[in-house]
DNA sequence: ACCATTTATGAAATTAAGTTTCATTTTTTC
DNA sequence: GAAAAAATGAAACTTAATTTCATAAATGGT
């Protein structure tokens, strides 16, 4: 956890002269991972012996273990996640902050993923027979942009976005088919109901979504992309993100798997897109 | 600059026992925050006064500082940028590159973006008679995705993913209208066309495509977003996820413009969508 | 309100860590 | 292959951090 949170939490913990030390810390860190004890200890009215009860009540080792922690605390690009967009936010204030939730979701994201399920469904994938995204509203420009990336790969794929064609296609399924369904919220009826009727006709059903959803029950395997609830307040931002972060990670396993020469022919696809560019001159 | 890049550009600049120091550090960076220079010189077989000197050669200002700096690039959500995806990586390792490259692309699609001119993007928005997203291949599900955020708006708004209604719809575009051409490479004949087309009927044309590109030069404002070269290697990848970050921008820049009064109505859509929904139980 | 007990604090001593000096060894250059 | 330059480590030195312990402040019970 990041030092500078502990302290601001821990802030009513401490002593009277351990908080003037935290004030300080807090006031200018950059400044405190230059000092040595004395210097801080100085800087905020107090003895050394003091600055160090500081240090190890906050569960470091000492002074210099101390530093450490902060010095990583202040590299974070993120130093204080969950920022939320304020009302009276400037342009540069808003933009900086909807790009760090990103990345923090990114990174939630990633830790919510497990290597083995990408394992799995990438070998579910490379077997596959035929193979079908599904996702409505914003998950849904997720499963067209897996569409077009497994296009590439000359697999037959469709992706659906409409109730009645998802139902369709998952009736008229079969063994061999993959079937990959998507949802941040795991909630909609419709979509978990259309996950069901795949796997009835015997679709290996992969899952992308929050853990413990009513979609993640149906499916067969889940890629678990649980980002931060609050992110997504009135529109999805940071799910779709992660989702299609987790697309290329797909994609990618399923360029590995194939081999080299499968790769070769990925090249040519992207050397006929060429005649329709205009020529680079830097 | 990342203390353990820098060690690995200067690699060949150091002394033999200098280099034992490099290795050791590099193999385990995080063991070595917890060293002291006697262990540190212990593990390199070479002795102490050698680690110092291999301190002050990156120009830090002794050991203790240099295990500041060490701490604050093990910090960085990405300790090696630009990770490629190589042929043996586990699903682990792949997973975690794609992740990572993906967060890098975003910090430095943020960095080349200008928030001047976000501003008067959205400025252009919120007055808009009609706004059209327009985007091929992998950016057209960038317009997709913006065509869904701005209808929740309640405004005009529509998207073309193909050149012939693209065309059309540049063609009668009017004053008043915004068109915005979305293209990582910005290169595609057929879109800079478009955007030009759109121009000389006197509609507002927004570019979110790379800086200096042929589409660029079409454009009355461009937001640029500048990624990595070598990211998107086969298959467009972070750009697009760039893009959508940027939509995510424009879309909030949009509802603080319109006021307190407008986001309630954004509540209504949502709460519109909640009895198609599983309820929770948590 | 007062005394006893606990807790907090800093001065001084101690210990640990890092740095400098300098003699020795290794490498380079002519 | 010898002279000069560079690299290296042992030992001395310096600085910084920690522990000890005596004193001061705060808390709680009567």
């Amino acid at each position: 956890m990041n030092i500078l949170e502990k302290i601001t939490n821990e802030l009513d913990m401490l002593s009277k002269s351990e908080r003037k030390v935290a004030e300080v810390i807090l006031a200018s860190p950059s400044t405190v991972i230059h000092s040595s004890i004395a210097a801080l200890a100085k800087q905020a009215n107090i003895s050394e012996p003091t600055v160090n009860r500081f240090c190890r009540r906050l569960d470091t080792k000492g002074y210099p273990d101390f530093k450490l922690h902060l010095a990583q605390s202040l590299a974070n690009g993120t130093p204080y996640v969950n920022r939320h967009v304020d009302e009276n936010d400037s342009a540069d204030e808003y933009t900086a902050k909807i790009f760090e939730s990103t990345m923090a979701s990114l990174e939630l994201a990633r830790k919510s993923l497990d290597a083995n399920d990408i394992n799995r469904s990438v070998d579910v994938l490379t077997q596959a027979n035929k193979i079908s995204f599904f996702g409505l509203g914003a998950s849904a420009i997720v499963a067209h942009d897996a569409q077009n990336k497994f296009f590439r790969f000359n697999v037959p794929v469709v992706y659906f976005d409409d109730i009645l064609m998802q139902r369709m296609s998952a009736i008229n399924s079969r063994q061999g088919d993959v079937v990959i369904v998507i949802s941040h919220t795991g909630r909609t009826k419709s979509l978990v109901e259309v996950a069901s009727l795949a796997k009835e006709n015997d679709a290996t059903v992969i899952g992308i979504t929050t853990t413990g959803t009513p979609l993640a029950k149906e499916c067969s395997i889940v890629l678990s992309v649980d980002v931060s609830e609050d992110t997504d307040l009135y529109m999805p931002m940071s799910s779709r993100i992660a989702q299609l972060a987790l697309i290329d990670v797909l994609a990618t396993g399923f360029t590995l798997r194939r081999g080299s020469k499968f790769r070769d022919n990925l090249k040519k696809v992207k050397d006929s897109l060429r005649s329709s560019r205009f020529d680079r001159r830097d």
